[in-house]
DNA sequence: ATAATAAAACGAACGACATTCATTTAATGT
DNA sequence: ACATTAAATGAATGTCGTTCGTTTTATTAT
C-alpha cells in the first residue's frame, strides 16, 4: 500500500492507541502498536520520531483531561483541586506511570500545572524558596501516591513472613472501596495543614505583636478533623 | 575459556557492577554488563535468571545499606528514622529508581522495612486501618521524593515561558545546598506532624469524657471538598 | 585415585525490538 | 499539468535479552 485516500495515522491518533495499549497490556512495543492500528511499523515514523516522542504524547493526553482551578478562590483549595486533578489524571492510567517517570517532562500542560502552584502558595504568603519546597513536597506525594496505586500486587499481596501488625494492616485494607483514592486524601489534609500552619506562621512573624489575626488572607479552612 | 579456577561471577558481583553501571550511565544493558565484568554476555545467566533478577538484586544492596532503629525509641522518632533511612538508600543511587518503580518488589529487607512501619503506627495506637493508610502516605512521599531527586534535569531548568511566580521560586533554590534533601525533611516533619496529631485525637476519643464516638476503621478523614 | 557429576565459562543462534532508508503512490499548490 | 510534499510500505541494520550445546575445570562419591 501506498500513500492512502484519508491517512490512517496522525500524532493524537498514534498517542490514543498507545495510551489504551499501555492501559490494557501495562507495556507497549512499537510493532505491537503497529498492529493494533493495522499499519506498518515504519509507518509511525511519519508522524512521530522516537518512542520516547510516543510517551510525551501520552503524557499530554493523560494531563489534558486535568481540570484546572482558577486563580481566584482560597489557595488552599486551589491546592487541593490541583493536587485532586493532577492525581486522578494519573489514577486513570496507572500503568503509564512507570513508563514516565523514565522520561524528562516537556510537554506543556504539565508544566503549566507548577505555574498555578507558585502561583498559589504565593498567594499563601510563601516566599518563592518556601514554594519550591513546598511544590516539589505536593509534588512528590503526588507521583508517590500514583506509582503506589499503580502497583497493586506488589507488597500488598506478600503476607507470608510478615510481623502481626503488618498483616492485621493488610487485613484491615482488604475490601476497601477505593482505597488509594481514601489515603490519598487523607495525606493531601496532613500536608495541606502543615502549609496552611505555616502560612499562619508567616502573618504572625510579619505583625509587630503575637496577635492571631485570622482576618486578611485568612485559614478560612477548617482542619480536616477526623473523625468527628 | 572454559570453567576457570576461581569463578569470575557471582551474584553479588554481578549486582555490584550492575549498580555502579547503573549509577554512572543511568542504565544497564546485558552486553555492557558483560562487557563491564569482562565476561561474555550468556555467562551471566549461570548465576542469574533474567535481567529483571539483577534489577531486584539491586534493589536489595541499595536497601541493605539502611540502618534501622529498634523499636524501643519514640514511635515518632522511629518512624523519622526509618523515612530518612529509606530515603537516603535511594538517594545514593537516584538512577536506579526509574528501574525499580517497573518491578515489583520481592527484596526481603525491603518488605523488612514495612513491618517496622506498622509496628511504629500501632505503638503511636493507630488502628490497623489507620496504619495501612499512614504507611502508604509515608511509602508514597519517599518514593516520590527519590524520584523527584532523581529527575535533576526535568522541570527545574525550563523557566522559559513560565510564570513569574515559578521563575522566581526556581531563582530562589539555584545555588542551594542539598536543596532535595531540606526539602525531603520539611515534608517529612510536616506528615510526621500530621500523625501525631491524629494520635492525640485517639487518645482524646478513648477518654471517657464527651464521648462522640464516630467512625470506626479507615482512614478517617473527610473531604472538606471546596465548592468551584 | 578414579570416575561421575556439577559448575562456569564460551560462541552461535533466535526472535524481538527500535529505527532508517529507498520506493511507491496519492494529495496539494501553483 | 506538473512539481512538491505527505503517507504508507518492505527491506535492512544494529542492538538486546535469552537459550542451547560445547568445552573445560572443580567438586564429589566411590
Amino acid at each position: 500500500m501506498a500513500r492512502p485516500s484519508t491517512p490512517k495515522l496522525s500524532a493524537p491518533a498514534i498517542a490514543a492507541s498507545a495510551l489504551a495499549l499501555v492501559d490494557t497490556h501495562g507495556e507497549f512495543t512499537i510493532p505491537a502498536l503497529a498492529k493494533a492500528m493495522a499499519v506498518s511499523p515504519s509507518s509511525l515514523y511519519n508522524h512521530v520520531s522516537s518512542k520516547d516522542d510516543i510517551v510525551e504524547l501520552m503524557r499530554g493526553r493523560a494531563m489534558g483531561e486535568i481540570e484546572l482551578p482558577g486563580s481566584d478562590g482560597d489557595w488552599i483549595d486551589t491546592l487541593r483541586q490541583i493536587a485532586r486533578g493532577y492525581m486522578r489524571s494519573y489514577a486513570k492510567h496507572p500503568k503509564l506511570i512507570p513508563l514516565l517517570t523514565a522520561h524528562t517532562v516537556r510537554d506543556e500542560g504539565t508544566l503549566r500545572v507548577y505555574d498555578l502552584l507558585a502561583e498559589a502558595f504565593r498567594n499563601g504568603g510563601f516566599t518563592p524558596g518556601d514554594s519550591l519546597a513546598a511544590i516539589t513536597v505536593l509534588d512528590s506525594f503526588v507521583l508517590g501516591s500514583a506509582l503506589d496505586a499503580a502497583a497493586p500486587a506488589q507488597v500488598w499481596e506478600s503476607t507470608e513472613e510478615r510481623s502481626e501488625a503488618w498483616r492485621a494492616a493488610i487485613d484491615a485494607g482488604q475490601g476497601v472501596e477505593n482505597r488509594a483514592e481514601k489515603t490519598f486524601e487523607y495525606g493531601l489534609e496532613i500536608l495541606l495543614s502543615g502549609f496552611r500552619q505555616q502560612a499562619g506562621e508567616f502573618q504572625r512573624e510579619a505583625l509587630p505583636q503575637g496577635t492571631e489575626s485570622a482576618t486578611t488572607a485568612g485559614p478560612s479552612q477548617q482542619k480536616p478533623d477526623s473523625a468527628a
